[in-house]
DNA sequence: CTGTGCTGTACTCACCAAGT
DNA sequence: ACTTGGTGAGTACAGCACAG
């Protein structure tokens, strides 16, 4: 671990904080004007050099300001940032906008993800708690012609999924018999219980004997099995981040959008993030795997009964006002969370 | 081409601790 | 008490990059 001295760190801060605010190389004379009022910029420059030598700083060329590197900013939030609270009017319109609405967690999420978005001024990814880890409440099968099915599925929470299965020409009649064993049979197990229980079912003797149950655990896993691909991530506030002036290289910016069209690999960041409780913070090579190592990531799992479910983080520019979106996603976290308790 | 703003380097000064 | 050497900080200056 870098060893640096209270006044490299006092620096390495104010050169961050400036950074953060203009966008620009951050100069000797600006730090020792500014931040550093008792510190000649000589001086400053002889700080900036080391810090340069600790792979801290940068120089885009040789008559520039200072940049603060990937590591750089990870040694800030390491051991200098200071971390302000949430300010109240944002804790107070997350927990106003997060109260209304219905109760579907889908709706509850894209509440958040707009709110996480719009307050961070940055794009904020939502991944959505797993259908696995849902209580199952109801499922209903509706004829559509004679070959699709309508799959509607009611988790506990207020989840609604809906797909389509394709199969032979059975009747509302028939379908409806169906869904009511399956309603009564797993009524407030979880979908992966439901699930392992269908497939033990099976293959079990009562299955061999009776078309009705046979057809119907056949009918509910193939339903299962439809909602696997479902969509699972909201992504919103792109924009903030395809406006910012570090993409004005076109190449760039179509690394970006790729980026963001790669729902697989995002997924893998967000799911890396649920190891470890906490809000947390990766950069630089962390998001290499999606091609945005000059972007960063402030994100968070999200709980139920201390169970993580699923994640949310905002993206944006690796200048980012970590001492405002920390707080921010730490503070969405634990309502999701609370919210998810009070569902179950 | 010029002005501006930044850098690194050279040199100087002040202060402090250790040696004579 | 005086000298010496090390360290930190200041000023001055030349050189470089960039915008207008």
């Amino acid at each position: 671990m870098l060893q640096l001295t209270d006044r490299d760190k006092t620096i390495l801060g104010a050169i961050i904080l400036e950074y953060v605010a203009t966008g620009e190389p951050v100069g000797s004379r600006i730090l020792s004007r500014k931040y550093l009022t008792t510190l000649s910029p000589a001086t400053v420059r002889n700080i900036m050099a080391d810090l340069e030598d600790l792979g801290l700083l940068y120089q885009p060329h040789v008559s520039a300001g200072r940049i603060p590197t990937a590591e750089g900013f990870r040694f800030y939030l390491n051991d200098i940032i200071e971390l302000r609270a949430l300010p109240r009017g944002d804790k107070s319109l997350i927990t106003r906008q997060m109260s209304q609405g219905t109760g579907d967690i889908r709706d509850v999420l894209r509440r958040a993800s707009y709110l996480l978005s719009q307050i961070s001024q940055n794009a904020s990814i939502i991944l959505l708690p797993k259908l696995s880890t849902f209580f199952f409440r109801r499922i209903d099968f509706v004829r559509l012609d004679e070959s699709r099915i309508m799959v509607i599925l009611v988790s506990k929470a207020g989840m609604v999924y809906n797909s389509i299965v394709y199969g032979e020409d059975l009747s509302q009649d028939k379908l409806n018999t169906y869904a009511n064993y399956l309603n009564e049979k797993y009524i407030n197990v979880t979908i992966k219980k439901m699930r392992d229980g269908l497939l033990k079912e099976m293959t079990g003797e009562k299955t061999k004997f009776d078309s009705l149950v046979r057809d119907a655990i056949s009918l509910g896993v193939t339903a299962l099995d439809g909602f696997e691909d479902q969509p699972d991530l909201f992504i919103q506030g792109k924009d903030a981040v395809f406006n910012n002036p570090e993409l004005m290289d076109l190449g760039r910016l179509r690394d970006i959008v790729n980026a963001f069209e790669d729902r697989g690999r995002i997924v893998r960041i967000l799911n890396k993030v649920l190891e470890i409780p906490g809000v947390r913070v990766l950069l630089g090579e962390d998001l290499e795997p999606i091609g945005m190592d000059d972007f960063s990531m402030v994100a968070s799992g999200y709980y139920r009964k201390d169970v993580p479910v699923g994640s949310l983080g905002v993206l944006g520019p690796i200048r980012m006002d970590y001492s405002r979106v920390i707080p921010l996603v730490g503070y969405m976290a634990k309502v999701l969370s609370d919210l998810l308790e009070e569902e179950v």
